[in-house]
DNA sequence: GAGTGGTCTAGACCACTCC
DNA sequence: GAGTGGTCTAGACCACTCC
């Protein structure tokens, strides 16, 4: 059993580590070391209360936050165990094209081929949880890296929550930018998948042959409304997503 | 200024959120609603207090959890603040073949179509961070979703960090898996491109024309060192991300 | 009924900032 | 010195599990 440092007892000059990080090091020290394998069940916060001389609400909030990070599974009732080796995800960080380019040393640019109200179609109704022929916000952008097409982003906007999107001046700043800093609770989903360019990819990214490209659907979500749907094709032999 | 519900007062059938959950909801719905945009200095925990007549801990949990998950930002002796709106990376996340497969609906199944130590070449010795020549272990697995072959995973493993590597079964469990069973820190970087199939991708993911398809290049660190190096072909008219 | 974790309180002391 | 957030305590009541 370590020697847990109280508050009242140090010096000013070195602060020591407030309690419950001390609590949670030890037990983390404890699954490092072996001692307390996966599915391991720990002493209740009643035992390290008494062996710790620390007060429980400490003691919970420092297995609270392990388990908030994922090493361990506390079941009310029945007690706190190690968790199981856990199947991570693996994520892919998608960051914003003109970060990707201005990363890469290149110049972003943006042109703005429209901007306009149209009737939603069938498609992106569906996908806008609008109802076909309702007037939607769409955009249709090229972004070019040193003057390279190297993304093409279709995009629907909701004008119920963004009415002054025709407005913006997407020269300067992207559309997912703007949305960001409108919503700063906003959330995305992505479908990825790959196809092969059509004629109007072809057209608009200057392609001149037919190209693998991939294409990823994001949508952008306030709580349960779709604030935005977009869909952008990356010519695979001009850009990697890192 | 909404009535908050105290556990007390509530019949045992329909248990209320507790009130740290409740203090979060209303912090942010204030949020969202732009009555607290970015920047905006939060009434102070002991007006916090006052107001919905909830103790200072259940106040302060509430707002640590928030500031815990990026939404606030509290600085000692100053105030709490909503956080400034951050250019958020979006992230994919990525699930391991075989659950997504099985999320699917789908029986996973992998053809091992070879399991071997080689000398490595030159491309793959600067991915793993070897020298040209050198021993290393490399397999060839087809994974399919109800018999279809959905991905195809070519894969080089450090003899020196996972010497059990040619022995293990595959077809059970995935070499992914596999390396996060055996290296809880495991960490991952990937490059996404999309490319057409040529003859090798075509024969083995049995496809019967030139189709596009995402390549995946992930790289398995530990610490400094590359545990593992593999490329996934996913043909992108079988199977999206998500 | 004994033991577990989940929540909440009222009060305390503290470090820090701003004036 | 007044106000802020950070931590900690001792005690309470509760829901849940297991026997």
């Amino acid at each position: 059993m370590p020697h847990f440092i109280s508050q009242k007892d140090d010096r000013p000059y070195s602060p020591p580590k407030p309690l419950y990080e001390q609590v949670k090091s030890y037990v983390l020290k404890n699954m490092e070391s072996g001692e307390w394998p996966a599915y391991f069940q720990l002493p209740s916060e009643h035992t390290l209360v008494r062996e710790m001389g620390i007060s429980r609400m400490t003691i919970h909030r420092a297995l609270r936050e392990l388990t908030q990070a994922g090493y361990l599974e506390r079941i009310q009732g029945v007690g706190t165990f190690v968790a199981a080796p856990k199947k991570q995800r693996k994520a892919i960080e998608l960051s914003e094209i003109d970060d990707i380019i201005r990363r890469r040393g290149g110049r972003h640019q943006c042109d703005v081929h429209f901007l306009q109200e149209e009737p939603i179609d069938n498609d992106a109704a569906a996908m806008m949880a609008m109802t076909s022929g309702e007037e939607v916000y769409r955009s249709y952008f090229v972004h070019r890296d040193n003057g390279l097409p190297v993304m093409l982003e279709d995009r629907y906007v909701h004008p119920k929550f963004m009415p002054e999107y025709l407005e913006s001046d997407f020269t300067h700043l992207t559309a997912d930018t703007l949305l960001s800093q409108k919503f700063a609770l906003l959330s995305h989903s992505h479908v990825v998948q790959a196809a092969v360019s059509n004629a109007e990819i072809n057209h608009f990214l200057e392609l001149e042959t037919t190209t693998a490209c991939i294409v990823i659907n994001r949508k952008s979500w306030l709580g349960d409304d779709v604030i935005s749907a977009a869909r952008l094709v990356f010519p695979g032999n001009r850009i990697q997503l890192t």
